[in-house]
DNA sequence: ATTTGACCTGGGCGT
DNA sequence: GACTACAGGTCAAAT
């Protein structure tokens, strides 16, 4: 395509930012890696496409927004490696899952409605298929920019969402989902939309987090993504399957291999926020992703 | 307060 | 190649 709006060059190391990594891990679901392994993704109203420069620390980054935007959306204004001492000062038991995945960091979504939709797939799903159904939706959103055969789209907005039929959802394959995400797309709406989202924002983490739950169809586990991945309240610690198992082999071994209950699910939250505070996502998106790439192996 | 079963779909792995 | 288990869970009903 023509001429990138911007291009501009971001100079860091390799173990402080890994932008496959990061794009990768769970917490976006719109960057895919060309064939010439440049990583090219969405999120919100803008598109990147990123490259890393031979034989340097440091990427080349063709986008539809300034700087700014890409470095908010990788958190780039947190300096990794202050995250990490402070994080293995705080909790030694972290450092080797720290360091078995140099360069993945927290990010931090530019488009709320984008996560809270992407995490609404992400429901008993693995993270291929979440990937499938949440760019279906983004292809409901107007096309931004074709980069390498790849489409690109800015996320729809809660109205257009709101006016979809669960029976087209369902024909794209979205099984019982269709049900939940075009419910709770309305009922968004109803309470304000982007706004409202926006709003939960700016509220302390526990009040959002009551206001997520309020939707049928979202849990703890969803309340916490959205807060964490699309709210920045970077203190909130998703409990699925992956942080269960790291929960029970690094905090509560006599828990190990027995169900997540409302209760324990608190517990556990409550205790990996309060042993790392407001880096406490950070924490968890560790733990999260190194269990994912080796919990086949582990057991 | 915990446990159980149902729920769409499709990679992936072992038989 | 069919089978089966399971995946970034949630809800309602039954212990």
């Amino acid at each position: 395509m023509g001429g990138a709006p911007y291009s501009f060059e971001i100079e860091i190391p390799r173990r402080y930012f890994d932008v496959g990594l990061s794009a990768s891990s769970g917490q976006m679901f719109r960057w895919k890696q060309t064939a010439n392994s440049e990583w090219v993704g969405a999120n919100g109203k803008h598109w990147f496409r990123v490259r890393v420069l031979d034989g340097r620390e440091a990427y080349r980054v063709e986008s539809s927004g300034p700087p700014t935007v890409f470095q908010s959306l990788f958190r780039l204004d947190w300096d990794a490696a202050d995250v990490t001492e402070t994080l293995t000062r705080l909790g030694p038991e972290l450092e080797p899952y720290l360091q078995a995945m140099p360069g993945l960091r927290l990010t931090r979504s530019g488009d709320a409605v984008e996560t809270f939709f992407s995490f609404l797939c992400s429901a008993n799903n693995h993270i291929s298929r979440i990937t499938g159904m949440v760019n279906h939706l983004a292809a409901y959103g107007p096309r931004l920019e074709v980069v390498d055969v790849i489409d690109l789209h800015r996320f729809p907005r809660v109205a257009t969402l709101a006016k979809v039929e669960e029976a087209e959802l369902r024909e794209k394959g979205f099984g019982y989902r269709a049900a939940t995400i075009t419910q709770i797309a309305r009922e968004l709406e109803s309470r304000g939309g982007e706004a409202y989202l926006r709003s939960l924002g700016a509220m302390p983490y526990e009040r959002a987090q009551i206001e997520l739950l309020g939707f049928k169809g979202i849990g703890r586990k969803l309340a916490d993504c959205i807060a964490l991945f699309g709210l920045d309240h970077t203190e909130a610690v998703p409990i699925d399957t992956h942080i269960w198992q790291a929960a029970t082999r690094l905090y509560f071994p006599h828990w190990q291999g027995t169900a997540l209950t409302d209760r324990k699910y608190e517990e556990a939250s409550a205790f990996i926020r309060n042993r790392f505070g407001r880096l406490a996502g950070w924490a968890q998106q560790a733990l999260f992703y190194e269990n994912v790439v080796n919990w086949r192996t582990r057991k």
